[in-house]
DNA sequence: AACTTTGTTAGTAAGGTTAACTAACTCTCT
DNA sequence: AGAGAGTTAGTTAACCTTACTAACAAAGTT
């Protein structure tokens, strides 16, 4: 918050004040001037004067009248969700997922689409367009009101230079994506890594609500994770954080490929798939590795029990381990995690607290395939706080 | 910065600028009002009206003319490091070390005292009290000009509440130790673990200036850390991030005492005075661990040689668990570790470069016994930053 | 002597504050 | 039921603080 200049006249005050005025509105849902100028400390004359600049400019609305506390009724106000409109774009293996949303994350439509191959790079900034273009329809809303669009990608996003530095189902490798695709759409555009899109989607929508440190933790086809620490997304000094694939979990003297590390080699879906091969050979495509692995344990296959046994202790090891760094308040299991079932996530929880302190809180990932998309929404939102529509 | 009030009157801003001008100035060293107010974008004659202000409250000081560029000589300002002055302390093993300074954090008196026992908690005070005593004189300074002391403990400090909920050797478990020091000195006191201390030193006097995402590894007694995350320390949900030692290296079925981590376990430096008992059987009181190692394998000990390879190899682990998670600019190792020799390092380097795609830096801590002292004092300078001396 | 740079003085504009006032509503007592 | 007392919400007017602009004085350089 407040940061850019560091000085400066009244101006800066006023804006501020407005700032402090929209966060009270949206916090408290209504509010009258009156109970704002209680919260804030201001004088009942400037909230007036403020509120009535902000109504003016369309970020406020009057919606009717309070109850009375014993004197004259209030007049509530609330934030209008409706000023402004973002969209969030989340590619999930080879679907193209976009809504478009209100300023309170509430979305207005929804798009999906099944890109034909592997994506070439300008073919799917067609599509990115394309999509945005009929939800811009569907919605009814005019282009100009669009503030941006948040779009999630698998690899590691340079946020700096708006780049990726590697994601290999793209090929988008290495090129200034966000400044092409704004160019495309005529849109800010704020790209993230599709874990961080769904960490930050649980966090403001999902089981993260309360929370201030939580670590969003994802087995996939590798193991990462997404960081949030007291209220701020941690990303590191390369915006390598929560690259935790490469924690030293597992035999160490395998395949280095470069590529995957050594935790994620062993106990990710597809590290876990080959471990599993021998036993468990009728492994569909688009199903769960460790679904079909605990009702092969549930069957009795004492290998699957096994396994299952040495996942759990090699994921507990990882928990234990990022805990032990951030002690985080909260740990949401993602991915195959969400696929443990009770036995599974107690057997976790007691290793934990066997080998560390303080545990943290461990709760499953409560908003499946929407979870990239709502976080795609909302980073939009975190890049345009409220705050910003001020100087529009 | 800027926090508390989140709204107000012209007055914030007059603060607000007095703050700003006041950087600049320590930024600077030496610096003019013509030159504040091009750095600042404020106007000269309110830079002059501010700056004449805080030259009465004791805070600027006019230093002397400038070399002139084409017009009027400039006059120069400082920033007056003796206005007020603070001290610091810290607890290692049985004693007490103490230091009073300036505002720059240059020490101006320094007091050691060993302890006699292992300290009863009042007693402790009581040394502390007598410390500070000492060294208000030594300096000759009026004691109305201390703005405060922070204290280096071991154990887990409790910040928010002044209490330490881990400390044997104290004997100040659970106690509101803060505020009876506090009401002791009659001074503001800021408690804060040792190791954060020291990491805090490092930070700002150490091989750690210039960084701003770093992580201090300790290797003592236990295994800790001290993690600054963008310039801002990070200390977890509750205080107690950087609690390395409970990460999972080493095998887990040992002895569970409960008080001690797996990694701490095996790879402090009593884990690993205990695997080299067999060989290392003339290990002096205060003499390290490593050190004795190292000698043993370079005069051609097989089994020194395999156990410093096994040390090395499980802190390198450490290390990648940390940089997979963090991904920090810079680790500094300590301890222990600081008396690993260089052929140590290039083996724990290498190995980082295998594990992990993006090392940090690597350094050796740089002020020795000096690190938790200065970072004592500065810890006092962080909780006081200029900008607060303009409350008083 | 002409030009520059530094620092100050004087008047003005912007923003928030207090004090007082109007508006609107509740409650109680007759 | 109705009037007046008390309360709360919102507005108006005068004032205060703070920074800004413009003009000027001071002290250099070329």
């Amino acid at each position: 918050m407040r940061s850019s200049k560091r000085t400066g006249s009244s101006k800066l005050v006023k804006k501020w004040n407005k700032e402090e005025i929209l966060q009270q509105v949206i916090l408290h849902g209504q509010i009258s001037r009156a109970d704002i100028s209680k919260e804030t400390q201001l004088s009942r004359p400037c909230v007036s004067a403020l509120v009535d600049e902000m109504i003016q400019e369309g970020l406020l609305h009057e919606v009717g009248m309070g109850d009375s506390r014993g004197g004259r009724k209030p007049i509530l106000l609330e934030y209008n969700y409706q000023a402004y409109a973002i969209a969030g774009a989340v590619f999930e293996g080879s679907t193209l997922d976009m809504a478009i949303a209100d300023l309170k994350g509430q979305f207005l439509a929804r798009y999906q689409k099944r890109l034909s191959q592997p994506a070439n790079g300008e073919l799917v900034i067609e599509d990115l367009a394309q999509g945005l273009g009929m939800l811009l329809q569907a919605s009814g809303l005019p282009g100009d009101r669009l503030l941006g669009i948040g779009v999630g990608l698998p690899g590691v996003t340079q946020r700096g230079s708006g780049t990726v530095s590697f994601s290999p189902s793209t090929g988008w490798m290495g090129s200034p994506i966000q400044k092409t695709i704004e160019e495309r759409l005529g849109l800010p555009v704020i790209i993230d890594n599709d874990v961080n899109m769904m960490t930050l989607g649980e966090y403001v929508r999902g089981v993260g609500v309360g929370y201030s440190t939580v670590v969003y933790m994802y087995v996939g086809t590798g193991i990462g994770s997404g960081i949030i620490l007291d209220g701020q997304f941690y990303r590191g000094s390369r915006e390598a954080a929560g690259e935790i694939g490469f924690m030293m979990i597992g035999p160490a003297d395998t395949r280095k490929d470069g590529a995957s590390g050594v935790f994620e080699t062993h106990y990710s879906a597809p590290g876990i798939a080959y471990k599993a091969k021998g036993f468990l050979s009728d492994l569909k495509e688009g199903s769960s590795v460790i679904e079909a692995l605990i009702q092969c344990a549930d069957e009795g296959c004492e290998e699957a029990v096994r396994l299952l046994d040495e996942v759990y202790r090699s994921w507990a090891c990882g928990i234990a381990n990022i805990v032990s760094i951030l002690n985080p308040e909260l740990l949401i299991l993602s991915g195959e995690m969400v696929h443990i079932d009770e036995k599974g996530v107690k057997r976790i929880r007691d290793w934990l607290n066997e080998w560390v302190p303080v545990a943290p809180r461990l709760e499953k990932a409560s908003l499946g395939e929407q979870a990239g998309l709502i976080g795609a929404v909302h980073s939009v939102l975190e890049a345009f706080p409220s705050t910003r529509l001020l100087d529009r």
